[in-house]
DNA sequence: ATCATTGTACGAGAATCGTCGTAGTTTGAC
DNA sequence: GTCAAACTACGACGATTCTCGTACAATGAT
């Protein structure tokens, strides 16, 4: 049992604030599969997707740990909504700090997906 | 003592064709600090740099590592010269394949270079 | 209060990675 | 042939990574 103590909403998510994200980071982050796959799909639209809209062929921990990288590098923000955990692109800060990378990368994983058989 | 059996040059370094080329590869590639120190120096020129040109804060035999990273990945070419190793940037091939890429994260990385303590 | 849903924390295991040192090969110059 | 220069191969080490399973926590509905 937990005692709370605010009115504000617990379970808080830490970011790194948009001067701390690294090139490096966010490389090392889109350079696995599962996790250039939740970045596609969140980049189709504008809206935040919960993690369980995504069905990555790992288990649930897996996901969660992924997610963690992703939010820890800079590429996504994280959100409790409910017991839903909300996901959206850090467009604004990417795009700020690297204009044109974000696309670009989106982009050449377009062009990989269409090139290789993409059955999606 | 080796024998020689034709008058073409022995040594070859396997390079991926550029169909073979993975998006993840690169990405992996370059989500290195040496790897790109490497080949943000390589984008600078169109000549082609040996190995001992970099001196990077590790020793040879990693330096040695890092450089078969970046061929196998298909970031750069290899050919020996004498007994010097030429590095060059596989740029024909990045913009075929993913064009735009290869820029935008350079200038990225020259964006955050700039933006951190660059005193290169 | 109970319960189902959603996601986490905490190991743990196998694999990969970055690094090193030592010993070796290839080449070109002497 | 000898030697120095440039780079490699191999094994090793610790650190990180990706994966899992199990147990747990927070939320919202009943």
């Amino acid at each position: 049992m937990m005692r709370v103590t605010t009115v504000t909403n617990t379970r808080e998510l830490a970011h790194p604030a948009r001067e701390e994200i690294r090139l490096e980071g966010i490389l090392h982050a889109l350079s696995d599969p599962m996790r250039m796959r939740v970045v596609r799909a969140l980049a189709t639209t504008e809206d935040e997707l919960s993690c369980s809209y995504f069905v990555l062929p790992v288990t649930k921990s897996t996901t969660t740990h992924h997610f963690r990288v992703l939010r820890e590098s800079g590429v996504i923000q994280q959100v409790y909504r409910g017991t839903a955990k909300m996901n959206g692109l850090r467009r604004a800060d990417l795009d700020a700090l690297f204009p044109g990378l974000l696309d670009g990368i989106l982009d050449a994983a377009a062009r990989e997906a269409e090139r290789l058989g993409d059955e999606a």
